[in-house]
DNA sequence: TGCCTGATAGTTATCGATAACTACGACCAA
DNA sequence: TTGGTCGTAGTTATCGATAACTATCAGGCA
């Protein structure tokens, strides 16, 4: 770039460079900016040769075209939204991980928020996002209803749902085959010879339903069924889903009529919660009480007890959430809502295992 | 909104409204675009009667201001950058949802990179992030070299490093001041009796070195030195540096000419992998030898032996590194780089606890 | 020769907001 | 009455790119 910039810029602020414009390019190539235009996105209307000098060019200048200027004309922002409700979470850390490997390279630049597991604040942060234009959203919802969604749809911006399913909506789904989640674990638990086998839940999404119903299910293949007080469920507040909410969980569950001899957990956080409150009783795992936990993504292999878990594989469904991501926003997005089921795997450790 | 938008509307595509403008707000009201833009800003230069009416017609609209149109005319985008080397690794994962609640309701976005602790990507990342004109900054950046930061000093951008030093940058910097958390882990394990102790160390980052700093320190002020072959060091591949590196730069301590009888590991993940050698050797944790981590962000108090760690509150890095940012994008920025230093804590358990 | 076609490059209007300036009336002092 | 100031609202140009159209020229064909 030899030649000096159009305009009168006020001050020649020391070590503040603005960036190279197209016009400026097109000065200094004797072009038009149309042309630099049009050898940037490949458009056909234009020379091999011109392209190739435009490129080459546009590289040694290291140009990058003003994403601003763009999605204000072409109405794309080339940013991809992700809510998850909790970063620290591992299974949404690791599905956040997937989705930005999966998107890498792409040409689109992933904005991450949490909801913290709070339903209004989700709502917040998906305006927030819908004000920025995002192209296409991915939300593991803490949701029960489909309102913030009718007002996604309604600006005609695709959205994926990861993880959570909100009923009634018939939207694009990539997660686990939770039925399936608590089936493997629940008939595992009586393949091992337990009898006496509880739940503790997770609050009202389609996860912890579905977990619940597969549970039930593989009791009743065994013409078994729970006790009397033997789902108990997390408090509602974030706070108590983790490891605190298990350990509560838990103690409800060694006061109950009958004690359980095994636990299916919810998730991980909860079934260390569970765990800690078992061994805190005085009592054993798994001779006593086995336990089992959902996600695998902890460091299982390393705890007390190494802890039996249904492996839900976070980076297939990051994997996948941004596969479809980018097709959405693709030449020929599909047209009806497509759904991807995991199946879920079960990883056996100490927990569980009766001697 | 009753009267109708301008311009011709091609087709009425169905369900997919185009979002209110100020163009449509000052049509509705009879007013011109620039009241609507004044009163959106708490300009100074309309009356506050003008002002309530406008604010009130914009909250029933439910208006957003196109932002790709205001950063094209303001040159400020409101999105914030994150870089971190890895979204899984608890530590980060925890500063990215502290920066993340840190900038919520300031009328930012926050775009969160991984570099997966590989230089060249991180660079591309960071000029995804220049392309995208972000307004600040935040990175843990496994750079050793300063030129990718000059890049984005050229640029004009503020920046601030998190975790992570560049020697020879004088860089806005959010961390742990890490001879202490060196200093403060050897300390304690000189304290509780043992006299071999060993170090795992990171790669070649700040961290690294100020770890190793301190662990020296700490022997040197008991007249200790590190024995031969007693730091070893963790490939420099991202794989290898959590529990598998640590578990084969444990096996190359237990097999020197004078084993260890404590290990200080660079962190909590490396910990485990060296727990998991010197249990597999047959060895007993404390008693045969000591394990102390740093981060105290696992679940360390379930682990097989609950493992002593040093806090480096990761929560405090991202709400100040949040706050920083704040600042840097706010109305009168600091001019000089800024350093917040934070203390680590040493949260004592059993891996460390001489009977 | 004259007209059409295809390939390539350029012109113009536009996206939605804001900076900088202008317009205008009310009010006050000289 | 005149001129200046203040408070408020409007006008115009602009940010950097792209869509849609136009211009130009070479070549083919009748």
């Amino acid at each position: 770039m030899t030649t000096a910039r159009s305009g009168k810029e006020p001050k020649p602020k020391f070590e503040a460079a603005a960036p190279v414009r197209m016009k400026d390019i097109a000065r200094d190539m004797g072009l038009s900016t149309m042309t630099i235009s049009k050898a940037l996105r490949n458009h056909p209307d234009i020379s091999d040769e011109t392209r190739k000098r435009v490129l080459k060019r546009i590289k040694e200048l290291n140009f990058q075209p003003n994403l601003a200027a763009r999605a204000l004309i072409t109405g794309r922002t080339s940013t991809i939204g992700l809510v998850v409700p909790d970063l620290l979470h591992p299974f949404f850390a690791q599905v956040a991980k997937a989705v930005s490997a999966g998107t890498r390279g792409h040409g689109y630049s992933l904005i991450i928020t949490s909801s913290e597991d709070d339903q209004a604040l989700e709502r917040q942060e998906i305006d927030q996002l819908l004000a920025r234009r995002v192209d296409v959203m991915l939300i593991a919802s803490a949701q029960t209803t489909e309102e913030s969604f009718r007002r996604i749809e309604e600006r005609g911006i695709p959205y994926i749902l990861i993880d959570r399913l909100i009923t009634g909506l018939p939207a694009n789904f990539v997660g686990v085959d939770d039925e399936a989640v608590g089936f493997l674990a629940a008939s595992h638990l009586i393949d091992q010879g337990y009898r006496r086998i509880a739940h503790i839940r997770g609050p009202d999404t389609s996860t912890a339903l579905g977990r619940v119903l597969g549970y039930r299910r593989a009791l009743a293949a065994r013409q078994l069924a729970p006790l009397p007080g033997h789902i108990v469920s997390i408090g509602s507040s974030g706070d108590d889903r983790g490891e605190p909410g298990g350990y509560a969980a838990a103690r409800k569950l060694l006061r109950a009529r009958q004690r359980p001899d095994g636990i299916f957990c919810f998730n991980d956080p909860i079934a260390l919660g569970a765990m800690r409150a078992i061994l805190d009783a005085g009592l054993r795992i798994p001779e006593d009480i086995a336990v089992v936990g959902c996600g695998n993504v902890l460091y299982s292999d390393f705890l007390r007890v190494p802890l039996t878990s249904v492996d839900q594989d976070s980076a297939a469904i990051g994997r996948l959430a941004a596969e479809l991501a980018l097709a959405l926003v693709g030449p020929k997005p599909p047209v009806r809502p497509k759904t991807e089921l995991i199946e879920p795997k079960l990883v056996v450790r100490a927990s569980s295992l009766r001697k």
